[in-house]
DNA sequence: CAGCAGGGGGCGC
DNA sequence: CGCCCCCTGCTGC
């Protein structure tokens, strides 16, 4: 599909006239064609209008940002939402935030209405350039484009030919100046007539488009992760109090009203919104479970109230901070708990946290959360805050009194009065542990390999299937090394000691199972055994191989069958308690903590931290899972007796420390590794948007190729098996959260470093390091080409230089790989002669003897990219000594 | 084309 | 955290 761009002019500031044009309705499936062809022609920071289609990208080197207009309707790049006039505001401001980054990051802006100061706003975007480019609607490739009548080019046809005949009149956009009078389709001056038009127009591409998109039930965009839960109205979205729809095809509809958007999701989708959460649903079945979380919850707080226990939301945390909890998680980790979610019970310590998880995990706009000034308690049904504040107002002294109780200890046993359950608990904490756990509608299904918990039957066989072989569907296979199984627990069992490293299990094999097995309703084992809630894990094994493997696989049996014993999930009454997850390293089993707190049969960690922390490991919608990666629980790791390579995964995420070899060697190996292995498919290191992640098929991961239908089954399997984190942006793996910290930046576009000298942020402290230094003639040290005085601040460009311009070959002296020995390099002719017949250069001469480092006495040696240290010449002698005492430029003569 | 400089990821301490 | 190494885009010649 072909669009002919030409390029007509190019200003610095976007025009009135442009910024008024970012009115809209939108239809995105539309925009998207329509923005694939406009990536090809227009590489970025343009603004282009493609036969009445107005096409901005703003930023620096690469898009960040494209809005695509067709007459009145904009349509945004990655969205469905709607730019529309008060939204640029917003747009602006997200513009400017994002001009700083180089990254590609998909904007969804809502609708609203545009002012004269918003266009300002607009106008006084920065760094922005823009470029006019028009296809002429008489165009032969712009006519086979409205006559090919695909998809939504047949819209597109319709929008055009209708924006044709209003704007025929000769209203013509007057960007181009060399193309002005050749006629231009939908680029008119506004008036209300034609906007309404517009809309008109606009409405009904998206009705045919939504009727088409029904007949073809292609509706895929309500996707199984909305079946899940996850919220499907993205942060800007959210941020603007909108709620538009997300489907492919309606991205104009909006909604500012959650029934409103209700009604249309399930009149025009068929789909099931939770008014509390605004999670949709498309089985009415999971969104009948689903909404019974909300009444049960409501339900246990009623009876936890009449039994005097309060309404757990009222005394938990006070002006003061936390007095006391409504679970049983330690005092120490509530005190100074703040602000706590009404829906889940997570508590935050800063309003920018809590406001952050409901946006993220229920579907919140800033306008609909719901604030209890009295005890911190958020809640998005502004009804039932309504209610939460009379009561918390009225009984917030007996709050108090309970909360000392509580704080002191136990006052009896308490008896639970939901239903039949007549269980009794010690204390009011057990209580409220046992009300949440056992009457709050909780995730049935545990997944025994990763702790995943997950709602619905069949989304747990699809989750398990996903430990399994991609393709593999009959038999039982561990999906990290394909072992078959007989039996699920021998499965379990292996998977088990195989995360991590993929070594063979030498557990027995038993007797077979039906894949059923894999489902263990925890409702079904009875309402009373708490245990089949909790978590288990087993416990680090010993030493004995005899006693580590019996113990695994009591272990495992009772990972899969739940642990009927006494204490399992009650442990945790006043700490968070462990589970420790066991990995296998090279035969080695190995136990790593997971610090979990109990949060009603889910867990959860680092409840007094904000979302922002980058220990915890976010899954998209399922907020309950946290797992705490910090370094410290892996410390273990570098305690592992060495181990034997030749068993050992190809790429094995284990501390490099561990390794053998140098570590020059080790680490040249493995960035050599990192090199090779694919990388995702921004394998420019470009920042894919999540929304583009998310839409896509699945997920493999690049250190076992196994492929994940969802984000969420991806990021549990990288963090379990490979312990690595993940991006949640991109879906790209690291090492370590510091890692994985500062590659979000490149998608948040934050740049904390900021020179002092000229202005220019960066996202890193190093990097900034490195630049100072261009502002410091002292300090910078350069290497200096002997043959032809040229200086060079990396030792990568004078290496490059020493190529390239004298057609120095580099050879390592062993002959090795160059870029696994990059460092210990010495320069050859192109000849490989070792001689001085060599017209050029000495073919003898080492780097440092091509090169003189030059600087402030020599001592600074560390600029970037300059490794004079471990420069050896071809006899491995260091000579960093000589290189630092070099005196100024070489001669031309020691060439 | 070559040098410069920023961005990104990993390693070692 | 500091550094190393690589990649890539920009820019001037």
């Amino acid at each position: 599909m072909a669009l002919e761009v030409r390029l007509l002019e190019k200003v610095d500031k976007p025009t009135e006239k442009m910024s008024e044009d970012l009115k809209c309705l939108i239809q995105d499936e539309l925009a998207k064609s329509v923005l694939t062809c406009c990536k090809k022609f227009i590489p970025t920071r343009y603004e282009a209008e493609i036969d009445g289609i107005v096409c901005v990208s703003l930023g620096k080197q690469k898009p960040v940002d494209i809005v695509v207009k067709i007459h009145n309707k904009t349509f945004h790049e990655g969205s469905n939402a709607v730019v529309s006039q008060s939204g640029v505001s917003n747009l602006s401001n997200l513009l400017n935030a994002k001009g700083n980054s180089s990254g590609s990051t998909s904007v969804t802006i809502a609708p609203s209405t545009l002012t004269s100061s918003e266009l300002a706003n607009m106008k006084s975007i920065s760094g922005s350039k823009l470029v006019q480019v028009k296809l002429n609607a008489q165009d032969p490739v712009a006519k086979e484009l409205a006559a090919s009548g695909k998809c939504s080019f047949g819209a597109l046809k319709a929008a055009l030919a209708a924006g044709k005949d209003k704007n025929s009149e000769g209203k013509i956009s007057n960007y181009g100046n060399e193309m002005k009078n050749e006629p231009l389709l939908g680029f008119s001056d506004e008036t209300e007539s034609s906007s309404m038009d517009a809309n008109n127009i606009a409405s009904q591409v998206l009705k045919k488009m939504v009727e088409k998109s029904l007949k073809q039930d292609d509706a895929q965009a309500i996707t199984e992760s909305s079946d899940l839960g996850m919220p499907i109205i993205n942060e800007q979205l959210k941020s603007l109090g909108q709620y538009v729809c997300n489907h492919a095809n309606c991205g104009i509809l909006q909604f500012r009203t959650v029934d409103g958007y209700c009604a249309h999701m399930k009149s025009t989708h068929m789909s099931y919104v939770c008014k509390f959460c605004v999670r949709v649903f498309k089985s009415s079945y999971n969104y009948t479970s689903h909404m019974k979380l909300h009444s049960r919850l409501e339900e246990s707080l009623a009876k936890a109230k009449d039994m005097k226990l309060n309404c757990p939301t009222i005394k938990t945390l006070g002006s003061t901070g936390a007095t006391s909890t409504t679970t049983s998680t330690t005092k120490q980790s509530q005190a100074g708990v703040k602000y706590r979610c009404g829906i889940c019970d997570k508590k935050c310590n800063f309003k920018g946290s809590i406001y952050y998880h409901f946006k993220k995990y229920h579907g919140a706009t800033s306008a609909s959360i719901n604030y209890c000034g009295k005890c911190g308690l958020y809640l998005l049904d502004k009804a039932q805050m309504n209610i939460h504040r009379k009561s918390c107002e009225g009984e917030a002294n007996l709050g108090e009194a309970y909360s000392e109780t509580e704080a002191m200890g136990d006052e009896g046993p308490y008896t639970c009065s939901h239903q039949n359950c007549k269980i009794e608990c010690a204390s009011i904490l057990e209580l409220r542990e046992h009300i949440f756990k056992k009457h709050t509608n909780m995730p049935r299904y545990n997944c025994k390999v990763c702790n995943k918990y997950i709602e619905d039957e069949n989304e747990f066989k699809s989750h398990f299937n996903t430990h399994r072989i991609k393709g593999q569907t009959g038999a039982l296979e561990c999906c990290f090394c394909g072992q078959s199984k007989d039996s699920i627990p021998n499965l379990i069992l292996h998977q088990q000691s195989c995360m991590g490293n993929c070594a063979k299990s030498d557990s027995p094999e038993s007797g077979n199972a039906a894949n059923d097995e894999l489902i263990e309703p925890l409702e079904d084992i009875g309402d009373e055994d708490m245990s089949q809630t909790a978590i288990v894990y087993p416990e680090p094994c010993d030493d004995d191989p005899a006693a580590k493997k019996q113990k695994m696989e009591d272990d495992t049996m009772e990972l899969f069958y739940g642990n009927q014993g006494e204490n399992s999930g009650e442990e945790n009454e006043d700490s968070p308690f462990q589970i420790q997850s066991v990995f296998s390293l090279g035969g080695n089993v190995q136990a790593t903590n997971l610090d979990f707190q109990s949060k009603g049969g889910r867990a959860q960690t680092n409840m007094n931290e904000g979302p922002s922390n980058a220990s915890m490991i976010v899954f998209p919608g399922q907020d309950m899972i946290n797992y705490d990666l910090s370094l410290d629980n892996f410390e273990q790791e570098d305690e592992q007796e060495p181990i034997d390579d030749d068993t050992s995964l190809t790429y094995s995420p284990r501390s490099s420390r561990s390794r053998k070899g140098s570590p020059k060697a080790k680490g040249a190996a493995k960035r050599k590794l990192r090199d090779i292995l694919p990388r995702p498919k921004n394998s420019k290191r470009e920042i894919q948007p999540l929304d583009d992640i998310e839409s896509k098929a699945s997920y493999t991961c690049d250190l076992c190729d196994i492929s994940m239908k969802n984000f969420q089954d991806f990021n549990c399997h990288v963090v379990m098996t490979h312990r690595k984190v993940v991006c949640k942006f991109c879906a790209r793996t690291f090492a370590s959260q510091r890692n994985l910290r500062r590659h979000e930046r490149g998608h948040t576009g934050e740049k904390p470093y900021k020179c002092k000298i000229c202005g220019k942020s960066f996202t890193r402290d190093d990097k900034l390091k490195r630049h100072l230094q261009q502002h410091d003639d002292n300090k910078i040290v350069n290497y200096h080409c002997k043959y032809c005085d040229q200086t060079f601040s990396r030792v990568t460009d004078s290496l490059k230089h020493l190529q390239m311009a004298h057609k120095t070959k580099i050879n390592t002296p062993n002959g090795a790989n160059f870029e696994e020995h990059f460092k210990t390099i010495e320069c050859m002719d192109v000849n490989g002669t070792t001689g001085e017949k060599d017209i050029v250069e000495d073919p003898n001469v080492s780097k440092d003897d091509s090169f003189a480092m030059e600087g402030d006495d020599g001592a600074k040696k560390d600029v970037d990219d300059t490794n004079s240290a471990d420069v050896t010449n071809g006899t491995g002698a260091t000579n960093e000594a000589d290189v630092m005492n070099q005196d100024e430029t070489p001669k031309q003569e020691d060439v």
